[in-house]
Parts: structure tokens; C-alpha cells; sequence
DNA sequence: TTCCAGCATGGAGCGCTGTTCCAGTACTGG
DNA sequence: CCAGTACTGGAACAGCGCTCCATGCTGGAA
């Protein structure tokens, strides 16, 4: 269903997919998830309703698009490292996905969502695709390579997920220091009784770096894969269950 | 604002905030995330919109509030474990969220999107205390509770989101073989130039069982956690940078 | 050059949603 | 018994995704 032939000029800029997912994104980075409408891409775009279902079968599918347009681009910028160094390179793919969430607040509630209603959609499978191979170079036996790169990418998602909105609500940049302290605030009014552990660390959120966490927890992955899929790692035990 | 007294009898059965959350569930339960209308809430409650709105400020906190009641449940069923194995615990907590989601498939849409807009939610924070007693117990130290915390929970909240949508589509058990086959086949045909690992691992997909690879995991990160943040473990490496 | 099939367009409008408004009812303290 | 508050539910509103369809535009055949 595209067979373009070559098109001089048409009306006054020919419609296509790629203009409307290009306005879907401009419209979600400027008004947030909310701010993309039909009637919004309808005006941004001087066209009507009918023009962009010509191209885009729903809302979804648009949403899909412009998802998979801006993390294509994202786990895409590898400037052709020199193999070897695997693990950085894991690290690398998932802080760009992080940054791309930064400059894309949007994306972090439609990842989620996609990855829970189309769990193997393009956006997925392209992350895990970026993230296996890295798997793969690191050693990791083809029989797990499945669980392993399936874990990393679980954990990516999750933590990139909760990590977007630490910086922006509703579209807007709110300074970080307020959000730690309204957490912190809030978290120190829970009951001592039901949340003896969460108090316990509130001081640590106000500290914390968002990136050093994620990182972090990319390094636990990979500890764990290391220790238990790796040769060089089976003299670690494993928690006793 | 619920400075409730005695109430014998009213109307017909004294509307409230929880019985509003029951329906709200039950709605969910049977016709997915699309179920829940505040027209199929009146009509199931016999009752009219105002009514709603003066025990619910809106769709999202009712949305919040039934995500908070059925997360409670899942979390909470510690039959009183005797203490001294806290990776078996863990395990047990993630499995009961895991579980709760394939009762409720709704859900797992639903903290993706809770995870993603308000990061540390109720839901969030009751999950984050479950988890991190767990992890104080394993002898994590103080300092290193946040992020190890933090890291189990990205993972387990991101893997329960995917795995979600597994078995069911819009609510509707789906036959487990036929969505791998569905998945796999999808698989075989992306570019080979493109989707090489993808392609390789294609196998492993139909075999998979999720709660193993959930539980695979969960162990990546607890070794991980073990070997960087617990003394027995400092003799480990983690990968190179 | 002329004509036409059909790709592509955009305006009108449908059914549905979350939400608000408010007049009215049930209940309670004085 | 009554005044006042707590609560109810019906009507209505703005906005949404989406469909329908008469119309315009365009590349190729005649």
C-alpha cells in the first residue's frame, strides 16, 4: 500500500504519512499526550479528517508511528563503536532511549502502553533487537539468550518509564528539586506501621541521581547475567532461594 | 473529607467511594480497559453521574483508586512467611503482582500508565515497600537500599506490563500457542539484515514459559544486587565497562 | 490535446465520552 | 417539627475519534 510514483507538486505540500507523523510528534512535544487531537493535526496540517485517515488507519496506529519514529532514531545513534566493549554499549542504547524519553515525555506513557497492549510491537522489537545483539557479543549462550535480553529490556522499560515523568508533568518542565521534595514530603506522611521501609529511605530520593540509578540497575542485569549465563562467572552463587 | 457517621439504612444501598471502586473493578474484569464508562457505572449502580462525582473527583482517581485496591490484594497475601529467606519472598510478592495482572488484564495498562505519569503513586509506592523490606532483609546496606530497590521494582513492573497482554487481547482469553505462533511467524519475516537477532532467537519465543523467564529475571537482579552491594559477594567482577 | 478512472481530499456530522450543573430528596441535629 | 446539610440523579455541554461522501486533482490512455 505504497506505491508512490515520483510527485511533482500537488495541492500545496503533498499529504503523507511521514508529514502526518512528523505533525503527531511536534503536536505531542508541544501539549503533551493530551495534545494530540484530529482536530488538532486537521488544523496544524490546513487539511480535514478524511485526508489523514487516507494514510493512518486510527489513532493508535498514529500514535504507533510516531512512538516507533522517535525511538527508531533513538536506539539507532551508535556512531559505529569498536566492538568489544559490549556492556558499554548496552549502556549506551538504553541512555539513549532515557534521553529520548527527556526530550519526549510523551513516549514514556505510550511505551508503557504499547508494551502492555502490543507487547511485540516494532517499538518493542526494536529495542530488543538493539539489546540483543549486544547480549550476543557479550558471550551469553544462545540458549539464554532469549531470558537474558528479555530481562534487560524489561528492566529498561520499566525504569525509563517511571524516570520521564520525574522531570516534566504534563508537558512542562518542573524543577526537579520541588518534584524530590513533594515525593519526600509525601512519603514522610505515610504510616510508619504500613511503610516502615519507605521511610526509611526517603532521604536517598532527594539525592539520587536518575541517571546513576538507571544505570545502575542496567549493571545489576548484567551482573546477574554475567554470574549466571557466563563461564567466567559460575563460581558466584546465586541469592539461596 | 469522610467524617462518616452511623448510617442505618438509606435509598436503597448507601452509595460510597468503595462500592463505586467494586463496580469500577467488576467493569473492568468483564469488558476490559474500554469497559469502564461512567454511563456503564451509572446504569450498573443505578444511579446518575453527580452521584459518582461526589464520592470520586474523576475518571483517573477511580481508575487509580481500583488499580490501588486490586495491587493491595496481590502485595498483601503474606500468609506470615516464616523470616530468614528473602529472595523466596521476593519472589513470592512479584509472582502475586504477576498473577493479579493475569486475573486482571487491565492492569498491567493500567500501572504502566500510573507508573509513567504519577511515578510514585500509591500503587507505586505500595509495590516499592514490599519490595524494599524484602531487600533490607536480603542485608543490602542502608545506602544502597534506594537503588536496589528501585532496580527490582523497574524490572518486575516492566515484565508484568509485557507479559500481561500474553494470554489475553481485549480482555478475551487468547490460545497461548497460537499467540507465540502469531509472534514467531511476525518475526520470520522482518529483515534479516535488520532484525538478525531478532530472527535467531525466534525459536526460543514459542517455547518460553513467562513465569520462568519472569523468575529468570528476578535472579539476574538479585545476583546482581549480591555480588555489588553484599560483602559475600565483592569477590564477583561485573562485566567491564 | 482531450478525456476519464480513480487516488486523494476536506467538510459536515454521528455517536460517544468525561464532566458540570442544579433542582430536588433523604437524613440529622437542635 | 423544622432548618440545613449530605447526597442524589437527570439533563445538558464541549470535545473526542471516526465515517461518509461530494468534490478536486492527476497521470496515463486515446
Amino acid at each position: 500500500m505504497a506505491t508512490r510514483t515520483r510527485r511533482s507538486q500537488r495541492r500545496t505540500e503533498a499529504l503523507s504519512r511521514q508529514r502526518i507523523v512528523e505533525a503527531a510528534v511536534q503536536l505531542l512535544d508541544a501539549a503533551g499526550e493530551g495534545g494530540l487531537t484530529f482536530r488538532a493535526l486537521t488544523e496544524r496540517l490546513a487539511t480535514g479528517p478524511g485526508a489523514i485517515y487516507w494514510h493512518v488507519a486510527n489513532k493508535s496506529e498514529l500514535l504507533d508511528a510516531a512512538a516507533d519514529a522517535v525511538v527508531a532514531a533513538a536506539v539507532a545513534l551508535k556512531p559505529a563503536e569498536p566492538p568489544g566493549a559490549p556492556p558499554g554499549e548496552i549502556r549506551a542504547v538504553a541512555l539513549g532511549l532515557f534521553d529520548a524519553i527527556d526530550e519526549h515525555p510523551w513516549l514514556a506513557t505510550q511505551l508503557a502502553m504499547q508494551l502492555s497492549r502490543s507487547p511485540w510491537g516494532s517499538v518493542t522489537t526494536r529495542i530488543f533487537e538493539s539489546i540483543g545483539q549486544r547480549v550476543r557479543a557479550l558471550g551469553v549462550p544462545d540458549g539464554n539468550l532469549f531470558t537474558a535480553t528479555s530481562a534487560l529490556v524489561h528492566y529498561i522499560l520499566g525504569a525509563v518509564g517511571q524516570n520521564a515523568a520525574n522531570t516534566r508533568v504534563d508537558g512542562l518542565h518542573v524543577d526537579r528539586g520541588e518534584f524530590l521534595d513533594a515525593v519526600s514530603t509525601a512519603w514522610e506522611e505515610l504510616d510508619p506501621d504500613d511503610y516502615p521501609f519507605t521511610r526509611a529511605v526517603v532521604d536517598q530520593v532527594r539525592e539520587h541521581d536518575d541517571r546513576e540509578q538507571f544505570l545502575a540497575g542496567i549493571d545489576f542485569v548484567l551482573t546477574g547475567i554475567t554470574a549466571l549465563h557466563l563461564p567466567s562467572g559460575q563460581a558466584c552463587t546465586p541469592p539461596a532461594a
